[in-house]
RNA sequence: AGGACUAUAGCUCAGUUGGUUAGAGCGCUACCUUGACAUGGUAGAGGUCGGCAGUUCGAAUCUGCCUAGUCCUACCA
């Protein structure tokens, strides 16, 4: 073996290995266990939160793998229709060519080829994670068999009449030209104006003020609305205002949404563009006068409609000077008319939420369209009743409060995109409008009885991408084909994703799958039973790690590495702001001015589970995974010294006696306790608990103590075969199990010595992924032996602090004297004397009983005295300034406790066997204090 | 405006139903090339647990208020 661990060699083949054997397939044996991997963008690149998400699943897929379970990891991609189609549309427009230039059919060629080129990527880099999902079973949202389980849906839900088509205000997104639904819209606080504007009373007595932050939409106004208890106003209403510019009348109204407070007390409504406008307008009976185009430019002819089914009225021109101008220099123009009229009042600065469409970054328009939408209500019904009842468990719980408050007040959902990426809606209008849904034409011909000749087109947008990933958890398994994976592996057990998709996604998913999927009772399944909420990965700033700002984190850069020019070029190269460069680059410098090192896939993710706590945000810190490698090396090194001590020896393979030693006892008893702590902490969803529990044990359990203390009895010339054969047998057994223990964690190093340890303890197979998960043997605590090395703990570090803190060489053999003990403290020096020479580095250890002793210094463990002389060793005043320190602690906790047991209300309220081991500790803390106050007197009268 | 979460060592984080001398890693200091490991070892320094009040014999832990920060939801034209 290599004398230090080299990642990069270990981890090249195993992953191939691994696939190829099969290993990553269900077993077809025991309870099933299954998680659908949360599918990335096909098109898309691994980031830090693919990588923590993967580790996650993936050590729990591992972990129940081992445990027999009958495992299955769905693995798929998503279309990601919006994101797709616009990185195609860029790639066009570098031509100077437009998806309209092509037609439908050619763009979707283009974008299908761009999938098959770079659809792999993503793939690729979840095996370099070592994500052990059945690549056999990979899906995409757009396979025939996905696309017909979204046709199936839709179809369905039309017939029950859950989806309908209508004429409402969507959130219309100019540039991308599409409607996007309520959670693909980001307000942000920004600093505007706020326009206070004259509109004349018609009988020319005065005027109302009006006050707006969207001036350019007065063109469309139908009302101006005042508070129906506002005196100030209350005459008014009734009466009409002269609309400036248009010179529409248009009546006051009396409307409760209008806050007295706030601004004038007089709003202007705009139901065509704005979405309370629009509700006030409906109540009100006003007509809707929409003067926006689809680039949101003002219209040269405005559509005027009416509530009553949005049929278009009549038209009305636009005032000529503003038709055909973009929103933005239409506002001016009419703030500029409105001053010439003499009717703007004042300019006010404003700060005011601005919508903006999450992928495009501009500024989202209420719009008037047709579009498809889910009725949500019913479905949500039952959706909360399965959180409710606990048929669905959050983990971290809290995050329940956040799904029924908004569950609770669900929205429709607008799911049709005018994009031509995606699920076609499988929707036929006739020349007349009507509409026809069915699977295909044909079935639709057939279904409402139309002539063949009928001349029936089909709807021309898409689906919302999560419509088909609401499915997710089903179609993937074959539905609506009843097939076994169905019934085996749905429900799945866990979806470990982040908060920031259970609105998009997990809500989602769960209101689709109980409506579609049944159990043999007929009772909805739920998707699946458990919602394991990860924090979000950020930079070492807390910063979100985003392209822009140049601070995002590739994990294959941590386990390859990367130097700093490279990831200098990865920052900076592609971006939407270019002058962000400089910034970026010096940013980079000071944190990388080495670049990355190359830490390997183990160490990264150890670290994502040591960090994986409580559903909190990761500051990713860069140190922990370079403890964490040298964690690995510490374990690649500690097999070293195992297979040094073991390979080619007899480690009781081939039976025949052993005797183990107090050590071995105490290892293994330890490592039953240790197999509790992780089993427990995975079961919880702690892999921080349970990254730590193994880190402990392997490090400061195993590595400083275990493998030091087998080194005496190794090296003894005297051993007796028994005592040998205990021994190595102990140590290869131990280490052998904590490869398993460890594995879902590191599977690579984990693997790697496996191969060449498991033959050394009795175990055989073709790799540690299908060996069975350790489980603990409680009969093999055991108390007496923890307790035995706890004591022989406490005197070599006794004598080690005493080595420090005096600076005697390691190097130097000391004589050791122990005073007081008593016969149990005999016992244990009778037992351990061996380990107490090597361990201590001693050249004699001498039993003093209660005899008088040499001046020495004194370290305490319990009531023995652990004395080295200090004859040509220590200098007097180092022992009495360490002494001081010592008696000076001893002191102060001896005052805490009596303090606390002279309180008659503690000793009286508190629990009998609290106040108990309260005196316990004073007595003993009172004797340590007695002993090393004596010592000390003693020293200084030297 | 409503709600959630967070605040513990210089930094990143643990701390289970209230009872420990409040822990780990990194960093820091001193010593050490000892036959697994310098991607190392040994020893050590470092914390009034954000603040104030309360409940309790006892609070990092429970309650209230305050401060700072993060996020979600709904928003006033």
């Amino acid at each position: 073996m290599e004398k230090t661990y080299q990642p990069s060699e270990i981890e090249q083949n195993w992953y191939n290995t691994w696939e190829q054997a099969g290993y990553f397939k269900p077993s077809g044996e025991g309870d099933s266990y299954s998680i659908m991997i949360p599918p990335p963008n096909v098109t898309g690149s691994l980031h830090m939160g693919h990588g923590f998400n993967n580790t996650v699943m993936d050590t729990l897929i591992r972990y129940h793998r081992m445990k027999g379970h009958n495992t299955l990891w769905q693995p798929g991609t998503d279309h990601a229709g919006i994101a797709t189609q616009m990185v195609v549309e860029r790639q066009l427009a570098a031509e100077g060519v437009t998806r309209h230039d092509l037609g439908r059919e050619k763009f979707l060629d283009k974008v299908w080829e761009w999938k098959e080129q770079s659809g792999g990527t993503i793939t690729r880099q979840i095996r370099r994670l070592g994500s052990s999902v059945d690549w056999s079973r990979e899906r995409f949202t757009m396979d025939p068999g996905l696309s017909n389980a979204v046709q199936e849906v839709f179809v369905q839900l039309y017939d029950e009449g859950l989806i309908y088509r209508g004429k409402r205000l969507v959130n219309w997104d100019p540039k991308l030209h599409t409607a996007i639904s309520d959670l693909e819209v980001l307000s942000e606080e920004e600093s505007g104006s706020m326009w206070h504007f004259r509109y004349p009373l018609e009988d020319g007595s005065g005027h109302l003020v009006v006050a707006t932050t969207r001036p350019e939409t007065m063109l469309g106004d139908t009302a101006v609305a005042v508070h129906p208890d506002d005196e100030r106003y209350a005459a008014l209403v009734g009466k009409n205002i002269r609309l400036p510019i248009t010179n529409r009348l248009i009546p006051i109204i009396a409307d409760d949404y209008v806050d007295k407070e706030f601004g004038t007390g007089c709003v202007k409504i705009t139901p065509a563009h704005d979405f309370n406008d629009y509700e006030v307008g409906k109540r009100h009976n006003l007509s809707l006068i929409n003067v926006l185009d689809r680039d949101a430019q003002i219209l040269p002819e405005f559509t005027v409609l009416t509530f009553e089914g949005y049929e278009t009225q009549h038209g009305e021109k636009a005032p000529e000077a503003y038709a055909g101008l973009e929103r933005f220099e239409a506002r001016k123009k009419i703030v500029n008319a409105l001053d010439e009229l003499g009717l703007l009042d004042k300019i006010e600065p404003h700060s005011l939420k601005v919508p903006r469409g999450d992928r495009s970054g501009v500024v989202i328009e209420p719009w008037l369209t047709d579009q498809w939408y889910v009725k949500t209500a019913p479905l949500a019904k039952e959706a909360i009743r399965a959180v409710e009842d606990g048929d669905i468990q959050f983990v971290p719980k809290q995050y329940e409060n956040m799904y029924f408050s908004w569950m609770r007040d669900i929205q429709d959902w607008c799911i049709s995109r005018q994009l031509w990426w995606g699920h076609r809606i499988p929707a036929w209008y006739d020349q007349n409008g009507n509409v026809y849904v069915g699977r295909t034409e044909d079935e639709v011909r057939s279904k409402y009885n139309l002539d063949a000749d009928a001349d029936i087109r089909q709807d021309d947008d898409v689906l919302d991408t999560w419509f088909s990933s609401a499915l997710w958890t089903f179609s993937t398994l074959g539905w609506p084909e009843q097939t076994n994976e169905l019934k085996t592996f749905h429900s799945t057990d866990v979806l470990v994703t982040g908060f920031d998709i259970i609105f998009f996604w997990v809500a989602r998913m769960i209101m689709m799958t109980m409506h579609f999927i049944k159990d043999e009772n007929g009772k909805p399944q739920v998707p699946f039973k458990t919602v394991y909420v990860h924090g979000l990965v950020r930079d070492a700033q807390g910063q979100k790690m985003s392209k822009s700002k140049g601070n995002v984190l590739d994990p294959l850069d941590i386990i390859d590495g990367i130097d700093l020019d490279t990831l200098l070029e990865k920052r900076t190269t592609g971006m939407m702001q270019p002058q962000m460069a400089k910034k970026i680059g010096k940013q980079t410098k000071d944190e990388f001015p080495e670049g990355i090192a190359a830490y390997g896939t183990d160490a990264l993710r150890f670290t994502f589970c040591s960090l994986a706590s409580t559903g909190r945000d990761i500051k990713f810190d860069m140190g922990r995974v370079e403890g964490y490698r040298n964690f690995c090396n510490k374990i690649w090194n500690a097999a070293r010294y195992v297979l040094m001590n073991t390979e080619n020896q007899d480690c009781g393979q081939q039976g025949g006696d052993y005797q183990l030693s107090l050590a071995d006892r105490w290892i293994v008893s330890r490592l039953q306790q240790t197999e509790l702590q992780v089993a427990k902490a995975i079961d919880t969803f702690r892999l921080d608990l349970a990254a730590q529990a193994l880190y402990d044990f392997v490090k400061n359990e195993y590595c400083d103590w275990y493998l030091e203390l087998s080194k005496p009895v190794l090296w003894d010339d005297n051993a007796s075969a028994e005592t040998l054969r205990g021994t190595r047998r102990t140590l290869v057994r131990v280490l052998e199990t904590i490869l398993r223990l460890a594995h879902p964690m590191m599977p690579y190093i984990t693997e790697e010595i496996w191969q060449r340890v498991a033959p050394l303890a009795g175990k055989s197979g073709e790799t540690i992924m299908t060996q069975a998960y350790p489980i603990a043997d409680e009969n093999k605590i055991d108390h007496a032996a923890d307790g035995d090395i706890e004591w022989l703990k406490g005197v070599i570090v006794g004598v080690r602090n005493i080595r420090g803190e005096m600076n005697i060489s390691p190097a130097k053999p000391i004589p050791l004297m122990l005073k007081d003990g008593s016969a149990e403290d005999q016992r244990r020096l009778g037992q351990n004397e061996t380990f107490l020479k090597s361990l201590a580095k001693l050249e004699s250890i001498t039993w003093l009983g209660s005899d008088e002793a040499p001046m020495a210094a004194t370290q305490l463990v319990g009531d023995m005295e652990v004395l080295v002389p200090m004859a040509g060793l220590i200098d007097k005043d180092a022992e009495i300034a360490r002494l001081s320190k010592e008696v000076e602690k001893v002191s102060k906790e001896c005052h805490r406790l009596q303090g606390k047991l002279s309180n008659e209300k503690f000793v009286s309220k508190a629990p009998a066997d609290v106040v108990e081991k309260e005196k316990a500790k004073l007595a003993e803390v009172q004797a340590s204090f007695d002993k090393l106050n004596e010592q000390l007197e003693k020293i200084k009268a030297i």
